[in-house]
DNA sequence: TTTTCATATTGACCTAAATCGATCTTTGCG
DNA sequence: CGCAAAGATCGATTTAGGTCAATATGAAAA
């Protein structure tokens, strides 16, 4: 399996499950981070908007991060995630053009 | 979990191994069909594409099926499966717009 | 330099899922 | 009817994955 398929396997694989998917959605939302960024949220904001544990979170955050659907950025003691547009749009285009 | 959200998590789980994704591709080609059919596939001709056993297939094949990806007629002895153009495009809107 | 806070990592548990051999079912054929 | 072929189902095995409590890490604050 070339290294293309395996990042779309891998992208696949982590919008494949109902909890990803609600936390890309939620990173969506505007004005939710609690350092006061525009955009993106904090772990712990994440954690205000799903019933799941602590670890659990950081544990979908970095499939997400591994998969490239987000960006992570340490802010002091917040971990700053966002969306990654572009490769969310890729994973779209792969999914329309090369399934 | 609405039922439309179960029904994308089954499609994007459907979608998110390589043998399915080999499956859903292999399904592109034409003039493979043992029963002669322009497109589509019986199990059969999947089985001589891809190295997995006969209930190996079987079992991908029946997720993608009520993934609704594929659709599946019984032709005699043969099954009939051939993508589901309508419901893959809807995949790709869904992946576009929704998550 | 303690302490506290946000997050990551570890370890364990449990369920889901992929795979295959064996068997069953259905259908066509002699 | 008896047999053969295509595909589905069953049972067992193995691996992958989601979850949490406990602990570790790392950074700011007191």
């Amino acid at each position: 399996m070339p290294l293309r398929e395996k990042q779309l396997v891998a992208a696949l694989k982590a919008v494949a499950d109902p909890a990803r998917l609600k936390i890309l959605r939620l990173l969506k939302q505007k004005g939710q981070c609690s350092i006061g960024k525009g955009v993106g949220m904090c772990a712990c904001d994440v954690q205000d908007h799903v019933t799941l544990s602590q670890p659990t979170i950081s544990h979908h955050m970095a499939i997400l991060r591994k998969a490239g659907l987000v960006h992570a950025e340490k802010h002091g003691l917040w971990m700053w995630y966002r969306r990654n547009e572009k490769s969310l749009k890729e994973l779209a285009q792969a999914v329309s053009a090369d399934l």
